[in-house]
DNA sequence: GTTGATATGTTGTATATACCAATTCGACTT
DNA sequence: AAGTCGAATTGGTATATACAACATATCAAC
């Protein structure tokens, strides 16, 4: 094991916290082994107690280690497995899983927002919004039918074309530099109607998601409202929940 | 300002995070306003200031106070808006939304564990499951009848009694000291079966929600595995997604 | 063999103290 | 009026120590 430098101008608990990441890292220390005892720890480099705590209590914060009072203290299981960046659009997410998905723009057009839309975009009565609706395929077969309103002022060039063969996050992302900070969304279970069954060829009253979504930037204004319709019989919506 | 009390079983920092919390949340303390300096709250609450430090520290890592050395430690701009703490069961849940909840326990049993279930649950061929199921109503009407499964290793002494007026979630962690820490949950739209209609008062084909929920413990063993079936006319699932 | 006390090792919490580093602000100088 | 210096205040880090709470192994007594 690397030791600390007291010479370094970087603290003892830092330099700590790194040799003991490090070691996981090369795998000397594998998911629940014991790391050293605090005190072992603090015999060996030199420091005291409550640096080697402070180094330790550090990293358990951080999900990389965890301590069971009376026994020691233990490695993680890794955690990447567990984190799922949930604010993808639904092409990254299903790349994501290795699957082929292609879109179709079914409809794109300017038009007035309702007082709903308004309500949620925070817009004035006079501005207007795209209307964007896809339809979400994998392996050719019909999966979701998305219907998304941009405020036409974040975006005032988007087009048709644009949209044609790449994802819509993409393109707000690399054209008008819209990045998705955070967003709500509501799920529900619904039917799917008359015109939602026959896009989506599957017989009218089937199963389905529907999410509402509201998309912010980081300065805390709406981007997008999307509402989408995913098939039940297809998808299943996976989310990981993790404690405060 | 209240003061900790040094005869209380809680930790002194751990009083010392509450009192401060409090005073945000009372708006006492209102964002970017600096809260007492370190060597303040020791004098005043008669503690080191090692222990002042900690609760601040804690509290910091939890993003409610920042610090800038030289100038003091100033409460966080509420993110309030955006936590929304999605690792509570069904009972905080509702009452953090200022409804009356109840549950009506159905079942309690002890049992073998089906295949599926050993494998989610990580057991052994020969180990127990309690099954515990449960109606949740809000206002007296039915709303979610929700079916848990957790390895007997874990909590032996549970009884139905200590279930009674108690929720799951709390008895698991206040009796038996099983925190969740982390949980996968899938959703998916589902019809209600004839069982169900009748339990829930509604009709039997009623658009419903099912959640399947695996939730786990600090060091990554399975502590329970629920299926949950959410009337889909009066649930909503609200989430929050987050940029990595 | 089982039980029970004891010793030892672990983390959890807390104190008292010390010095360092960044910021603020007033007093003084220019 | 502007700049400079230094004292005071704040958080940042570190030490040495102590006792509590919990877990486990060991050994003696039954």
């Amino acid at each position: 094991m690397r030791k600390v430098d007291k010479e370094s101008p970087l603290p003892l608990y830092y330099q700590l916290k790194d040799i003991i990441s490090e070691m996981i890292e090369n795998e000397e220390l594998k998911p629940d082994d014991p790391i050293p005892s605090e005190r072992e720890l603090c015999e060996y480099h030199g420091v005291s107690r409550m640096t080697a705590n402070k180094a330790i209590t550090s990293l358990v914060t951080e999900g990389v280690l965890y301590r069971e009072q009376g026994r020691g203290t233990f490695v993680a299981r890794s955690k990447e497995k567990h984190q799922i960046s949930n604010l993808l659009g639904f092409t990254e997410e299903m790349r994501r899983r290795g699957l082929e998905v292609s879109t179709r723009l079914l409809s794109f057009r300017k038009k007035a927002a309702t007082k709903r839309l308004q309500q949620e975009l925070e817009l004035g009565s006079d501005q207007e919004i795209f209307e964007i609706i896809r339809l979400r395929s994998v392996s050719g077969e019909p999966y979701a039918l998305e219907t998304a309103y941009i405020p036409v002022a974040l975006c005032a060039r988007l087009t048709a074309e644009l949209l044609d063969s790449r994802s819509l996050y993409d393109v707000l992302n690399r054209e008008f530099g819209l990045e998705a900070d955070y967003a709500y969304q509501t799920i529900e279970p619904v039917a799917v109607n008359d015109y939602e069954s026959e896009i989506m060829a599957i017989r009218e009253g089937a199963l389905a998601l529907l999410f509402s979504r509201r998309t912010y930037l980081r300065n805390n204004v709406p981007m997008e409202v999307t509402k989408a319709i995913y098939r039940g019989d297809r998808y299943k919506y996976e989310i990981v929940l993790k404690r405060s």
